[in-house]
DNA sequence: GCGTCGATGGCA
DNA sequence: GCCATCGACGCG
């Protein structure tokens, strides 16, 4: 009787891959939601399960950074999917983003909360925590998501209950502030 | 429990 | 003069 791959692949987490990124950002936002955010940083692991992410279009999309068009800071947005998307909010926050879609399209995936893992003791229950939680700064900018330092795994066998609402923080952004682009695993308290 | 507000810096 | 935020504080 052979083995089964689903039922081998189902109990070991594997690495997403840059194919995983190339898909629109609302796509990946909500395919993210259940899977593991993964930092390797002096010589320590840190693993949590992402609960919330949100969407960021391009230029069109009024919350966006694209929207403003492409300058030093949103350089990176506009480059190749499977980076990292690092930047200041309030002088105080640093947030990660992470590029999808096509190069120059400038579509981006905010990681917005996680559960810790591995007994892991952080709150990570908003994108400045999080940041924060990872060790992830501005210095991290334009990295890639699918390398040894930082990078995303599946979660098998995880099955997340996905609410979608729209986006928080982006008032100002007029008819855009209220696209359901914000995807909440449900089962998580937040 | 909820609303309000200050911190703090890069950006257009 | 804004912010893709957070936590402290004042209510009652």
């Amino acid at each position: 009787m052979p083995r089964l791959d689903s039922a081998n692949t189902a109990t070991r987490p594997t690495k997403l891959g840059l194919g995983f990124f190339r898909a629109s950002a609302a796509e990946v936002a909500r395919a993210l939601i259940g899977k593991v955010l993964v930092r390797h940083v002096e010589g320590v692991r840190l693993r949590a399960r992402i609960v919330e992410t949100e969407a960021y279009l391009g230029p069109q999309d009024l919350a966006s950074h694209s929207s403003r068009g492409r300058t030093r800071r949103t350089e990176t947005m506009f480059g190749p999917p499977g980076r990292a998307y690092v930047y200041l909010i309030y002088g105080i926050y640093d947030m990660l983003n992470v590029v999808v879609g096509t190069e120059g399209e400038a579509h981006a995936v905010l990681i917005r909360a996680a559960v810790p893992l591995d007994g892991w003791e952080a709150k990570l229950t908003g994108p400045g925590l999080l940041a924060r939680g990872f060790g992830v700064t501005r210095a991290e900018n334009g990295v890639t998501v699918t390398g040894k330092e930082l990078y995303f795994q599946t979660s098998p066998g995880y099955r997340p209950n996905i609410a979608i609402t729209p986006r928080i923080g982006i008032e100002y952004a007029k008819e855009w502030k209220d696209a359901p682009l914000r995807f909440v695993d449900e089962n998580a308290i937040t």
